[in-house]
DNA sequence: TGCTCATTTTATGTCGACAAATAAAATACA
DNA sequence: TGTATTTTATTTGTCGACATAAAATGAGCA
């Protein structure tokens, strides 16, 4: 992948290069491409993507709403950090959206859903066997995203959707304290909730999606320990 | 209360702009001055406020991540419309976030959070007996909202706020068919659940919150339904 | 009269520029 | 040499204008 975004000088249909801005920033950010913390310049950027601050402002504000970058007022806007204090509040969140999209999921989903969610196991299961935690995140993302579309709640799936991205940004902070012995345990456990949704069992979906949550806040949990115990160290 | 909004032609303290037209547009589409499905003119908006198209964009943008505008593209902009189709959603997701805000401020609330609740409170008991009903539907927002603070959850708090401003819509829209005999019960519901997280009573709390969101629902559905009947006869 | 296509019109998306506010640098002073 | 104050510089917030896309209008034709 090249690290410089494809783009022709001032060729871009009219309407899309707000979107294209959005989707690059938001991808660096994402990708810790661009780091928690660091200021964004306006200026550069419009020189960077080639067009004008206009667009450049809108995705910006949008990319605020998501929570991804905070503006200081008459200052520069900066990419939000990821605060370790509320990881608690972050954990609950996430595994109750964990809980209630696999749940619903079981209750409401359709016929096409299913084939979607299978299309993403295959793909996660992919990443898993080949060693790729990165993709291993990111599929894994995807895989209770097209849950969270068939249980058919917006309000419960946008608020899930943030915090699988939080949850991704997390990871790859992260990630240099990875064993990468990537657990095959992750695709069992997949594949266990994609048959309880199917059997329309909520509360087996429920089970599993609790415990799959808690697996899963461990793991990050122990990442962050781990990651500190050695920033501790380097301090000292 | 005067129905144009207060400003003087061209004193705006800068960075203020933004913030004026965000809370203008917010308050008129909440309180259905501006009527759902109606589109905005950005144009017209600007000359209103007497400011530039500048502001009104981007406070536009920040209205759409709240859900309550939505952007057709190189088309109007129009006031989010309340679908009825989806009102199932809306309900589990608000009972849900009324059970776990509660749940958690029993859990984390801190020595000035009961005040500021109670105040809250106070005001709620007072829009319920002086019989006004719109009254009591922004209070009783602010009364959960101040729960929700205490509950130390950022996540929790910024999806139930946007469900309590949807619900405040709904609630508008179908005012007329309300009976206008405020019901004294959710005073004491209140009162009780105060009193459970100041015990610290999780289980209480989650118990009372649960009831409490399932009188709201019920009521809620009525409402609708009872309006909806209305709908259909004049219809036919 | 009704339908299709060209034209006009209206409103949005984008642009470059100016003004104000904050940060940085430079100067004055003790 | 260190601190306070003025000056400069950088960056954001706002503005008016232009370009373009979709809707509205009107002309042409069957």
């Amino acid at each position: 992948m090249p690290t410089t975004p494809p783009r022709k000088p001032t060729e871009r249909k009219r309407g899309s290069g707000v979107q294209f801005v959005y989707n690059v920033l938001r991808d660096e950010i994402l990708s810790l491409k661009l780091a928690p913390g660091s200021p964004i310049d306006e200026v550069q950027l419009s020189q960077r993507l080639s067009t004008s601050r206009t667009p450049i402002r809108e995705a910006l504000v949008r990319l605020a709403g998501d929570g991804l970058v905070t503006t200081l007022p008459n200052r520069s806007t900066v990419v939000t950090n990821i605060d370790l204090l509320n990881l608690h509040a972050f954990f609950d969140a996430i595994t109750l959206m964990y809980r209630v999209t696999t749940r619903l999921a079981a209750q409401n989903h359709r016929a096409d859903d299913l084939p979607a969610i299978r299309a993403r196991q295959a793909e996660f299961a992919q990443a898993v066997n080949g060693q790729d935690a990165l993709g291993m995140i990111a599929t894994n993302r995807d895989f209770h995203a097209a849950i969270a579309a068939a249980a058919r709640n917006p309000y419960y799936e946008s608020l899930f959707l943030r915090l699988l991205d939080e949850g991704r940004r997390m990871m790859r902070l992260y990630y240099s304290s990875f064993n990468d012995k990537l657990p095959q345990r992750y695709v069992v456990e997949h594949e266990e909730i994609i048959a309880a949704i199917e059997a329309r069992d909520i509360d087996l979906s429920d089970r599993l999606a609790r415990a799959h949550a808690d697996q899963i806040v461990t793991q990050t949990r122990n990442m962050i320990a781990a990651e500190r115990r050695v920033d501790i160290s380097l301090e000292i």
